[in-house]
DNA sequence: TATTGTTATACTCTATAACTATA
DNA sequence: TATAGTTATAGAGTATAACAATA
């Protein structure tokens, strides 16, 4: 039987939740999850997108639309599809994310001349004023992330993953 | 005017969506999206989930699922409540979770004795079975990301993130 | 009063498929 | 026939709030 097993089915009653006995709560084992890079990757993205959507709720801006306004705005005329592909989105959903984007006012969508298939896309004058309060809010959240993980972790993730 | 906008509204009409201009298309700028975890590690995850789903697909096991298995199978008799803390799932969620695994008789739920309003959580023999093969599956997607990664590179993720 | 499990709601995201207009 | 943008749908995930049973 293990330690675990042995807190859950105790014959001695706990009094108002707290244990009998003193200290620290065995820990929770993780088990093979500990070799599971997938399971710390959706952690950390968890972790980090808490922070970012805290930092910037003041001006609106989803991590999705954040993305969406920094590419579109370093690489103006895009088409839709080239923006989804680069940033790993859904066709389908970058659809609704631009309506939105563009009933504020931050995108517009301009008919490509030389293929009338595609929409190019660019930042409007509020659309790059919005850009950018959103990076320095953003610059702000990373400062954050840099000061709880060290700056030396922080780095190593980043040039590894970059 | 930039590279990528003169592409897009040039003068010179394409053929059959071949550029004119041989030699490979200018890479799309990801701004500071270079600079910011966040970026990152969604993309992280979202690539390594997709191989972690695909390969446990034929045991209709998905990732959220597997980690429940794997806690609940190293901690018998845990609450959802502790199950929910330690995996980061809202314990709402956790609800339907359970409720599936519990339909396909993998997981069970217990009155705890000790305190009326708990569950203790612990599997069947089939779900001992299933995750035992769920563990090889997961152990072998672990190998091809080793091998997509580098085994170096794999490494130092798993022990910064750890 | 607080906690556990539960239900319900709303919204976001993902995954598809199908449609239209253009090429 | 292929591609770009769009619409629609179903399912998963997230975020809340509220409730009954129990502590």
């Amino acid at each position: 039987m293990t330690a675990t097993a042995r807190r859950r089915s105790s014959a001695v009653p706990l009094r108002h939740g707290v244990p009998t006995r003193s200290g620290p709560r065995p820990a929770i084992a993780l088990d093979v999850l500990n070799n599971h890079l997938g399971y710390f990757a959706r952690r950390l993205q968890i972790w980090v997108f808490q922070d970012f959507i805290r930092t910037l709720k003041r001006i609106d801006i989803s991590p999705a639309q954040f993305s969406v306004l920094v590419v579109v705005g370093a690489n103006r005329g895009l088409s839709q599809a080239e923006l989804a592909a680069t940033l790993g989105i859904e066709r389908a959903r970058l659809v609704r994310l631009l309506h939105r984007l563009e009933g504020r006012s931050l995108v517009e969508r301009r008919r490509s001349d030389a293929d009338g298939r595609r929409h190019a896309l660019q930042l409007t004058p509020r659309g790059r004023a919005a850009l950018a309060r959103a990076k320095a809010l953003a610059a702000r959240h990373e400062q954050r992330l840099i000061e709880k993980l060290g700056a030396a972790r922080h780095a190593v993730l980043l040039d590894t993953l970059r």
